[in-house]
DNA sequence: TAGATTGTTAATCGATTAACAATC
DNA sequence: TAGATTGTTAATCGATTAACAATC
């Protein structure tokens, strides 16, 4: 199959979107709905469930029971993710926080970290000893990983992952990781995203200023 | 100028390599070694600085000095850009602890939050009643703000930011929020970015499956 | 000079948007 | 049926990559 990641990106949220459409009594719906509520158009919409075999009716649009069914097969609902994160910092610890994971089938099965300070291995998720990172994931058979550490630690964390078996990582870490192509990294890097949007504000001041004059 | 959104991006990270590699004594260097701190390649490198008129030397590559203070230049390093963040939960916390933003020119400057509990009017940054968003951002004339709070509580706040003056958002909720073409808003969507992460390492896993049989 | 590197133009790739036939 | 909506094919757009001339 082709990867095609923004598609997916859009799939996780129509699902989402179709959840609280379903929680308000919605029955059916029209492409053109599921557009205007994610900000896109409806054809779109048509072309990213063309893309997984999602269909509807021609006359009708599409039933938001069958669409969920479908997009929660597609999208793997039904499989719990086991996912471990390490690094008990804010980022870390503001995900392991996060209850909306839980019923979208992720699950945080423990931090690590390397600061005794913090371990906690009564607690659920529990916080543990980075020396366990390998023992830990390997035994479970984890396959998802968070990298919420310094840039300087994020290399060494992310080799000792690949070696206990984890197949993708969301990294925290505002470096580029060396991985093997088999592994699949998703980069997220806050601090750019905000800078980014910093950027953008002048930018576009300097831009409108200029044509005012 | 073109928004070239991902060359902007990059040049952010092209910058943030250039510092640490500064720290450690290095005064020149090839879009090759860029390329490879970076994982990209020198192709990329040089077409992004092009874009922006950033200049080597066609025989001994780029000055590290030279190119440096032209990206802080362009980037706007100079100018201190001053946030508010809504929403004191998880994450609104954990941006406002992140000690990194200050020395790139971004200052979180106040939280706002609904939640008499955890208002805090003397810490720094401080922690002030929702009900003031409005005033303080116009009385400092705020325009960058983070949206932290839940996605039902989101289009209320950006209503109000931009009643107020804001011009860029970096929005946490996931929903897709309603504004004027002129306001910049960059979505960060975490549990979509782990939830992407998993479900390609189980159609990762499907594949390799399928091509063993 | 010869070799290495930059900077730019052209080609390719992937994703979005437009157009429109099929059909309920 | 006529009108509305889907699903797909073609066109466009933006970003990346390849090719290569310029030149230090």
């Amino acid at each position: 199959m082709k990867l095609a990641k923004l598609s997916v990106m859009r799939l996780f949220q129509y699902k989402e979107f179709l959840i609280r459409a379903k929680s308000i009594g919605i029955k059916n719906l029209f492409s053109d709905d599921l557009a205007e509520a994610m900000g896109t158009t409806s054809t779109q919409v048509r072309k990213d469930f063309s893309l997984f075999g999602l269909s509807g009716n021609k006359r009708a649009g599409y039933k938001l029971d069958d669409l969920l069914a479908q997009l929660n097969e597609l999208l793997g609902k039904n499989e719990k993710q086991r996912v471990v994160i390490v690094g008990a910092g804010n980022i870390g610890r503001a995900l392991m926080k996060y209850e909306g994971f839980y019923k979208d089938g992720l699950e945080i099965v423990a931090l690590f970290d390397s600061d005794p300070n913090v371990y906690n291995e009564t607690a659920t998720p529990p916080v543990l000893p980075l020396e366990h990172l390998y023992e830990f994931v390997n035994r479970n058979k984890i396959e998802v990983g968070v990298i919420a550490v310094p840039y300087h630690a994020a290399q060494q964390v992310l080799d000792i992952m690949i070696l206990a078996g984890i197949k993708g990582v969301m990294n925290f870490a505002p470096i580029a990781l060396r991985a093997p192509k088999d592994l699949y990294i998703n980069d997220v890097n806050l601090k750019l995203e905000l800078e980014s949007v910093a950027y953008f504000v002048n930018a576009l001041k300097r831009d409108r200023t200029k044509n005012d004059v």
